[in-house]
RNA sequence: GGGCCGAUAGAUCAGCCUGGUAGAUCGCUUCGUUCGCAACGAAGUGGCCCCGGGUUCAAAUCCCGGUCGGUCCA
């Protein structure tokens, strides 16, 4: 359900933004002439808004405030709300794993979706706050292109979520009075600002199908915080009140800080050292006065609108008295080592919360980041050692966030990793534009394309690799906005893909899983509660573990009243657990039932499952904390495990994986498995327990193997790993860049996979009569013989051909006036035409055919002479045609055959006259 | 998750469209030239044409299926 902005518009007036603060402190409402918004303001006479379009820009630059720095603002921020009856709450990781809608967390709201904002669960304080790290990299090439241009815009920032939330179970919120009364005491006595420096804009915010009034600070041209009330949605095309209405505040902490110390952008208020480093490091300091004035003008830049900010900035230019070309040489640099800063801090945050740079994904968006900072740096030249630069914003969130830290060795590897992958792509780039260039092939837009997409090399670089050759090379201005029109044809060209088979439920009904209590027991007794399509039972309570969590769903029968009915299926909607069954029989409603699951193929799959979760940890102690796991798949048969990794696991690393994974086995931990309340369990955990993506529910069931991995499993598990018997890991592979696949094998699998894997040894190496240790070197001996082999009968064959076929050798006869040899002879095709091109060596004019019988096959090759006439492709075809097969050839060799073998002599007779009619 | 591109000698690649004796450059080896090196000249060395199937008399080449790598987008 969709409403225009407009309509949305109708249902607010005064009275539904007017706040107690107003009343209280007599604020007067106006209009603003230039953005059209009403507004709040306790200065009669003011006029405009006091958004930066309305006000001309930042006004607060080089205007000294509080000077709170980045980590002050966060205490000051933290304090004051904690003052004031707010729990202060961890944040979640820039991961957003509990969502699978987004890659990355962009708002402190996302931390509450869906569960908090659904009622399914309570939020872990109300009201609270929550510093959330938050990760935009934009949808298209220009929002990242921005960063650094715009003086405000980061990839990452924290955003200061203040929330509240109200229903009719959760009473210790407030609402729009109480947070305005906040907003206000916090920008006047902790920021400082006067009461009459500050307004508050009225604005309609809408998103995910909700929509309720907000209300945004402004003071100095700056947005400094936006007060959101989630009160509305929709049901039945029908507005409707929420039954969970939340305040989302999300206070924008770097632009907080910035506004606080008035610096020309807020880069240097978040990361002054990193700025500083650059500048001082290649002895660039913009002029201040030009840098102040451009960035109180760039708060005017609408990004959010306009694609091509070229034509804005020129304009910029032209009010500082410059050119466009003035202006890039002037402030380039400046704006390029803001946005080194910023991509630097980026990647260390979301490395360290276990994203990696790739190119599927959000992955994608960090190699974009990382690529930037190598090509930024070029194009301006500047002079800096990376890991400096990255130890440096991992030195300045560490102060907050100490996690970034602890990480600082990966986030290295990782950096390094990814640039060393990019100069390779880089030098190959350089080498087919160069190639192209030699071939002198013309760069129109369809190679531009080819280049960009399928070897990464942007036209810009096409240009200039060019130019170095001299060739000029048109790269149109709108390339990418022509690409993405080009992608976007190519988009409505996908199909949807299929849905899955929905089955109607009346209403819910509630079954009782019984496989948590006792994951050995077999059978139990239930009542049948429902029937539903004839086909899917629904009972009281069952022992059958429907698919979820990666894990297959159980087999096995119901016994009623002496007849065996066979469980094919089971799958859970929601509390409901639904047994499909081969054939209903005769089942009824209120029926009483017995059932028993297939126990060895639900053994076998617990021990898949509780493998994966100790390979899980193993990983992660051989490779690193950056595992973490990115799918996994369990069944009977074997399991398979995804996780996080920036290359390749070498075949040595996963027989570690492999060792320690069975001393786990071996040292019989026992696994516990307990119900724990959601906050608790990411309080006590973190959110490593999120390894197999978010279960959802208040309560979490937690597995824990002893003092090695602690996970939100669904699923059903051994109770110590001693059950499992043997792991075994076949096989890894890289599944996409950024994530391995281990393949795992536990217990009977395992062990038959080792018996066949002895079988194949001992096969090949019977074979040979050696025995299985020495085999690889008996393999590659008899590798290299037979290439030794090969080359010495090519090589006989030669001489063969020279000594059997040299003119001198062999007589020919005269057809016309063409010497002619014909001959039965033995050899493949390939010596067929080596012993003909020898016979023919000595003759002025004439020709060869050779045929001989290879695999139960006629061979036929002819060659002549280049001054012969005779049609020696129409003639090999003919002889061919005879032996049931064809041929053909061009220029002075011919080939051909068949499979009739009995023909030949009949071929050997009738050849003279077929040469003789196609001279 | 989707799209596109690629895999041939130790390295970089051509050949593939249009099936018919696998090539170039660099490297390497030997010889010559030189006091020696570089350079140069000559000869030579080096290929399961990624794997598996199919079509065909015949596949590096055409078709299908995999594997690995690269790249772009959401």
């Amino acid at each position: 359900m969709s409403i225009s902005k407009d309509e949305l518009k109708k249902r607010f007036n005064k009275d539904s933004y007017e706040v107690n603060l107003f009343k209280e402190k007599g604020f007067v409402r106006k209009h603003c002439p230039i953005c059209n918004h009403q507004f709040w303001t306790l200065v009669p006479d003011q006029e405009t808004c006091g958004d930066t379009r309305c006000s001309g820009g930042y006004q607060f630059l080089d205007k000294k405030g509080k000077d709170l720095d980045f980590d002050q603002t966060l205490n000051r921020l933290t304090d004051f709300f904690v003052k004031h009856g707010h729990t202060a709450i961890n944040d979640y990781p820039v991961v957003a794993r509990w969502r699978p809608d987004m890659d990355f967390t962009i708002a402190s709201i996302a931390d509450f979706q869906p569960w908090v904002l659904e009622g399914v669960i309570d939020p872990p304080a109300n009201p609270l706050v929550v510093p959330q790290m938050c990760i935009r990299t934009g949808g298209d090439f220009s929002d990242i292109d921005n960063i650094g241009k715009t003086a405000r815009h980061l990839t990452s920032f924290v955003m200061f979520g203040q929330h509240s939330f109200n229903s009719r179970t959760l009473t210790q919120g407030y609402w729009m009075d109480r947070c305005l009364e906040l907003n206000f005491q916090f920008l006047t006595e902790e920021l400082g600002l006067k009461p009459e420096e500050i307004s508050y804009v009225e604005g309609i915010w809408s998103g995910g199908g909700n929509f309720g009034p907000n209300l945004e600070a402004m003071a100095y041209g700056s947005e400094l915080v936006n007060n959101v009330f989630i009160a509305y949605g929709f049901e039945n095309n029908t507005v409707k009140k929420l039954d969970m209405q939340v305040i989302d505040v999300g206070w924008g902490l770097e632009r907080v800080s910035w506004f606080t110390q008035g610096t020309p952008s807020i880069y240097e208020a978040i990361f002054p050292k990193a700025i500083d480093y650059l500048q001082k490091e290649n002895g660039y300091k913009a002029d201040h006065k030009l840098l102040v004035e451009y960035n109180r003008l760039a708060g005017l830049l609408a990004v959010e609108e306009v694609k091509d900010l070229r034509e804005e900035r020129k304009l910029m230019a032209k009010k500082l008295g410059m050119t466009y070309e003035e202006m890039l040489k002037e402030l380039g640099p400046q704006e390029a080592i803001y946005a080194i800063a910023d991509h630097a801090r980026t990647l260390s945050i979301t490395i360290t919360d276990g994203a990696i740079p790739s190119n599927v994904g959000g992955g994608y968006n960090l190699r974009v980041l990382l690529r930037r900072i190598i090509a930024l740096k070029e194009l301006y030249k500047l002079q800096f050692s990376v890991e400096k630069i990255f130890d440096l914003q991992i030195d300045h969130l560490s102060v907050s966030y100490p996690r970034v830290k602890e990480n600082r060795d990966i986030i290295h590897k990782i950096v390094d990793i990814e640039t060393k992958r990019y100069e390779d792509t880089k030098t190959s780039g350089r080498r087919i534009v160069s190639q192209l260039l030699q071939k002198k092939k013309e760069f129109n837009f369809a190679t531009l394309v080819d280049l960009y997409q399928n070897n990464g090399i942007n036209p810009l670089m096409v240009k200039e690799l060019a130019k170095e050759r001299d060739v000029d090379v048109d790269v149109p201005d709108d390339f990418y906005i022509k690409i993405e029109e080009y992608l976007a044809q190519q988009a409505a060209k996908r199909k949807e893909k299929e849905e899955a088979v929905e089955i109607k439920l009346d209403k819910e009904y509630e079954t009782k899983p019984l496989f948590y209590e006792d994951v050995y027991q077999t059978e139990f007794e239930a009542k049948i509660i429902a029937l539903i399509d004839n086909k899917y039972v629904i009972l009281d309570k069952t022992l059958f573990y429907p698919t979820g969590g990666g894990q297959i769903h159980d087999t096995g029968k119901f016994f009623v009243e002496e007849t065996e009915l066979q469980v094919v299926n089971v799958f859970r909607k929601a509390s409901t657990i639904l047994h499909e069954l081969e054939t209903v029989g005769k089942l009824k409603e209120g029926m009483k039932i017995k059932g028993e699951i297939n126990a060895k193929r639900r053994m076998d799959i617990m021990r898949h499952h509780t493998a994966v979760h100790v390979v899980n940890n193993a990983a992660r102690e051989v490779l690193g904390k950056h595992i973490w796991q990115a799918g996994a798949d369990k069944t009977e048969y074997k399991a398979r495990l995804d996780v996080t990794h920036y290359q390749s696991i070498s075949f040595e690393e996963l027989q570690k994986i492999e060792y320690l994974a069975n001393q786990v086995v071996l040292e019989n931990r026992s696994v516990d498995k307990q119900d724990v309340d959601r906050d608790d369990a990411e309080r006590d955990f973190g959110f490593q327990i999120y390894q197999g993506g978010v279960v959802p529910g208040k309560s979490l069931h937690i597995v824990a193997i002893n003092d090695w991995d602690i996970e939100a499993c669904g699923g059903t598990h051994l109770n110590n790993t001693g059950d499992i018997g043997i792991i075994k890991l076949p096989s890894s592979e890289r599944i996409q860049d950024g994530v391995v696949r281990i393949e795992i094998l536990a217990g009977e699998p395992a062990i038959k996979y080792i018996q066949t894997q002895e079988s194949i040894l001992r096969e090949s190496s019977s074979e040979l009569s050696v025995e299985p240790k020495i085999l690889p070197k008996t393999v590659k001996r008899f590798f290299k013989e037979w290439k030794e082999q090969k080359k010495l009968i090519e090589n006989l064959n030669k001489q063969i051909a020279e000594l059997q076929f040299s003119s001198t050798k062999i007589a020919s006869k005269k057809i016309k006036d063409e010497e002619v040899i014909i001959r039965k002879t033995e050899g493949n095709q390939k010596e067929l035409i080596i012993q003909a091109s020898e016979a023919i060596k000595s003759f002025d004019k004439g020709l060869c055919i050779l045929m001989s019988e290879v695999q139960s096959k006629i061979v036929i090759v002819g060659v002549k002479t280049p001054s012969s006439s005779a049609d020696i492709s129409g003639i090999i075809k003919e002889l061919s045609l005879i032996a049931g097969g064809s041929g053909g050839g061009k220029g002075d060799l011919a080939i051909g055959g068949g499979p009739n073998t009995e023909k030949i002599d009949e071929i050997l007779n009738k050849i003279e006259d077929i040469i003789t009619s196609k001279i």
